[in-house]
Parts: C-alpha cells; structure tokens; sequence
DNA sequence: AATCTTGTTCAGTCGTGACTGAACAATCTA
DNA sequence: TAGATTGTTCAGTCACGACTGAACAAGATT
C-alpha cells in the first residue's frame, strides 16, 4: 500500500505477501479513519476514501482510488458515490480525460452534520407518531416523550448554531 | 408482544405463529428505537431496551425485560448492562427481592452527549497522532487536518454547552 | 445436603451487509 | 467493424458481530 502519489515510491516493496504491511503515519490515518467510520454504522471502505481524500485533497481518479486502497473498483464506485451524494467529496472532471474524478468538497464537515441532522429529524418525526399513538392516559410515558423531544429540538438548534459558527 | 404491564393484556393473543404481530403505538416505537439503534452502530436490542424504558421508566425487572422484549436472558444481561455503563439507565435493587432492576437514568440524554463527546475526542486524538507522523512538508495535507481539528474542537464546545443549556 | 432462583459467561449459530468478480453498458479509438 | 477503456450493476461470498442456549457461579431456601 502506497498512499504518496509520486512515483519513485510507487513499486519499492510491492510483492509482498498480502499481509499487515507496516504503515507510516499517512496509512495509519486512512485505516482510523476507516475503523472510526465502521464504528459509526458507516461503511469501512468509505471511512478510508474520506481519510484518503483528507491526505490528498485534489483530484484523484476512480482507478487510482482503487489501486491505493487495495479495494476492488466496484467497491469505489459504491462507496465514492456515497460519499459523493452527503456532499462529502464530488465528481469532478478534467477536460480531454474520460475518467471519473473526485475530490474533497469545499466543506465535508458541513455536510455532515447536515446529515446528523437528517438522522435527527427522522427521530423527531419518530417520536411525533408515539406522541400520536401513545393513549393519552399514559401520563409519565408522554412527560419522558416530552423530554426527549425537548432533547432534540436542543440538539438540532446547537447543530444548527454549529454550522454557522463553521463559517460559509 | 405485550408491553404494557397491565395484566389482563397479558396473554390475549398469546400463542399465535412467532410471525408479525400487529404493534400498536408502543411496539412501534420500541421497535424504531431499535433500529435507529442499528443504524448508529449499536445492538438493536440496546435501543429496543431504552425503548422500552422511555415508555416504562420505572424499575423493571430483568426477567420482565427478557419476556417483554422476547430476547434471552444473555441479551438482556449483555445490553442492559452496556447502557447501564453508558449511564442510560441505572441498576437499583428493591429491598427484600433478589432480582435485578434497571430503571431509566435521570437524565440519559445527557449520557448520551457524553458518550459523543467521548468519540469526539478519541478523534482528536487520532488528529493529534496524524498532525505528528506526517510529514511536515505536506502542507496541503497539515492544512486540511488543521480544518478537520477546528470542526472537532467546534463541535465538542457545542455539546458541551448543549449539556449546560439542558439544565442539571 | 439437595434444589431452586438469578445473573453472567462462553462457544456456537445465524443474518446482515460489506466487498468482490464478472457481466454489462457506454464511449472512445483504430 | 472490432477492440480498448471506464464505470455500474448484480449475484455470490465472506466476515463480523448480535443473539442464543447451555453451562456455570453465587446465593437463597428447604
């Protein structure tokens, strides 16, 4: 695995055997931040693109995306294309080239935490229906639905606040 | 599936195919709650049991748990004792019975900002490890982690003070 | 002592979903 | 036209981890 993009590192220890290669700081970055995603409920491989495209930020193709990963091209496409529709990374083009390029977004944080606040919401809505549903009888269980909306209200408002504390 | 604590439900229609019973307004949102679980990278029988204890707060019992949630004992055993170590919800022994009780914690979405901040942080630290081993030539590279780094530090001042605008 | 009751632990199963390879579609080049 | 090149899709595999049942430990009861 060789995450620099020049080429005199490009083949120096490459036919080894397919085990624990001994990463420097860049591959270890790229794996916590594919671990880190794994324990989010998100996919590992997407984890790892994001920390890829932290390390290198500019346009980088499908293929080479594959080949520095060590992943198969489907598992890019799948992947980068998620990624791509939180507004995490985008496609991009280069002009006479007809590859699939992507890079970084101009701000991946941003996108994030709108995409917390999709999950958020969802939960309001959630909890909005077991208000409805719930016998209005069942006092102490309506007093605790109240306090966990109150929760989120608060938690999506501090997002909110968040994103434009973070600038543009 | 019945879970209300009222006796009479109890065995209406107890002994039908182990198959898609009908949920009411409760089972439904045991349920959700179990698979937003899911989707954050927790055991979805965790958030059926906190769940079940936004909709019955008071101490249950651990056999109860087991029964009303239809799961085995080692599930409830395993899970309940998860969020009691994230603090949702909290053991508390009834005078002159041996079983074990949980109740809902006294402000388990506080808990539960905590449990964030704590992967937040982890994830300043593995910043911290990157922003250390990579070379300090890439400047483009120490740039877009000194970014990331603000938005963590952003975020971790934002529920921290999420926590004090809850109250207690 | 033997026998319940109650919770934990552990080996094993089973489902889910991430990941792959291969087939495919689309577009370019010769 | 045939043949590269490139990305997507889909069926299939495989690993991981949630969940279970059974064995166990620790008390209680008789």
């Amino acid at each position: 695995m060789d995450y620099s993009t020049q080429a005199e590192h490009m083949s120096v220890h490459d036919d080894r055997e397919c085990g624990s290669a001994p990463l420097d700081g860049i591959g270890r970055f790229i794996e916590q931040m594919g671990l880190s995603a794994q324990k989010d409920g998100v996919a590992r491989i997407s984890g790892r693109i994001f920390g890829y495209f932290i390390v290198h930020g500019g346009p980088v193709s499908f293929a080479q995306l594959a080949e520095e990963l060590q992943v198969s091209r489907a598992s890019v496409s799948t992947n980068a294309r998620s990624l791509a529709a939180l507004g995490i990374i985008e496609r991009v083009t280069l002009p006479g080239d007809r590859q699939d390029y992507y890079q970084l977004a101009a701000s991946p944080f941003l996108r994030m935490i709108e995409s917390y606040l999709i999950r958020m919401r969802q939960m309001q809505e959630i909890l909005q229906q077991a208000d409805d549903s719930i016998p209005a009888d069942m006092h102490a269980t309506h007093a605790r639905l109240a306090q966990m909306r109150r929760f989120y209200t608060a938690a999506v408002q501090a997002n909110q606040t968040l994103i434009e504390d973070l600038g543009q």
